[in-house]
DNA sequence: AATAGTACCAACCGCCAAATG
DNA sequence: ACATTTGGCGGTTGGTACTAT
């Protein structure tokens, strides 16, 4: 036989969580680390089911969470690495550190899509170029442009991973980077759980050390540990400031993505936020970031590109000649 | 002020791969 | 090797807040 259930279907409680189901989730997590849910509901005498605790835990009290509006600069990054990635929001949110899959997702659906939609339909009369357009395309000829595009982005991607060139390191404002160093000075945490925060403070500066049996970092696990590790460094925010001199041009995802209707009133920051900038953000991130390891993201361009057809290989390929140069 | 329509988002659902007994 | 559960993910929904009439 396998394991035994996590919880018994009956009796288990649904719905908004309250308070005070949320500080004894949070006081338990205190003091056993985020891992081993099926003995959450058990140990806690919570109603829930493993699965909910997790849940409330990822995606509302865990620490580091930043709620509230998306900057623009976050919206541009979710906008890139969707046309990159697809709907893994997983895999988007993982880039951006303070937000969740959740949240992320329900950015998309209310707002992005709609915005794109939008756009959609405002460049039908122009179909010009852009991935909206590239969408209207027949397949091949979609396919060959995309090509062409990927071509380009291999040169941006080269000068991007030169070593004499970390410019990819540049592109966030210091006021609306991602990785904050310190969750707690987020004035957008929910009010509602200030309380909650309050508790998490103490977690935060003592933090358990979490049984990490996997020896994969999972993106729970990492979010978890860049919220908590770079609390307890500066460097977080400091490390991250833009300098827009050295920016690596977008002009290729410019034509791969064409958003430039977002950017039309913040061409500063559209320049700061090729895909490449976005993705290597947290390659070149310090300490706990730097830990996403880059065959991750090769997978994921290597898995877009077979999707797309396996004339896609060779390019993708020579995503490896570029991590080389690290 | 009351009602209807819309937007937002927390939480649930179902599926899948990995883990486990 | 197999059966079963867990953990993780993306899609969807229901309740609530907000806005327009």
């Amino acid at each position: 036989m396998g394991r035994p259930p996590c919880c018994d279907k009956e009796g288990v409680k649904k719905g908004p969580w309250t308070p005070e189901e949320d500080i004894l989730l949070v006081t338990y997590i205190q003091e056993h680390g985020p891992a081993n849910w099926r003995a959450v509901p058990t140990n806690t005498g919570l109603l829930r089911c493993s699965k909910s605790c997790r849940l409330r835990w990822t995606n509302y009290l865990r620490p580091g969470i930043r709620r509230g509006n998306f900057t623009d600069q976050e919206e541009k990054t979710i906008i890139h690495l969707q046309a990159l990635l697809g709907n893994r929001w997983a895999a988007i949110a993982s880039y951006l550190p303070q937000r969740t899959d959740n949240d992320i997702k329900n950015y998309w659906n209310t707002h992005l899509n709609k915005k794109l939609k939008k756009l959609q339909t405002g460049l039908e009369g122009h179909p010009r170029d852009g991935f909206a357009a590239s969408q209207k395309m027949p397949r091949g000829q979609w396919e060959k442009r995309l090509q062409t595009d990927i071509h380009t982005a291999k040169q941006a991607l080269r000068e991007a991973l030169s070593p004499e060139k970390p410019s990819y390191m540049s592109g966030s404002k210091s006021s609306d980077v991602c990785y904050s160093a310190n969750p707690a000075q987020s004035s957008t945490y929910a009010s509602s759980t200030e309380n909650i925060s309050r508790l998490l403070q103490g977690w935060k500066r003592n933090p358990p050390k979490p049984s990490q049996t996997n020896s994969v970092m999972t993106q729970n696990s990492f979010n978890n540990m860049s919220s908590t590790d770079s609390v307890s460094s500066d460097q977080g925010t400091s490390s991250w400031k833009s300098n827009d001199k050295d920016l690596i041009l977008p002009e290729a995802f410019d034509s791969l993505f064409c958003f430039e209707s977002f950017d039309s009133s913040h061409s500063d920051t559209s320049q700061s936020m090729s895909p490449e900038a976005t993705l290597f953000q947290a390659e070149s991130k310090p300490d706990s970031c730097a830990q996403l390891p880059f065959s991750l993201l090769e997978k994921w361009l290597f898995d877009e590109g077979a999707s797309q057809g396996k004339d896609f290989l060779n390019d993708i390929t020579l995503l490896d000649d570029s991590a080389n140069l690290f």
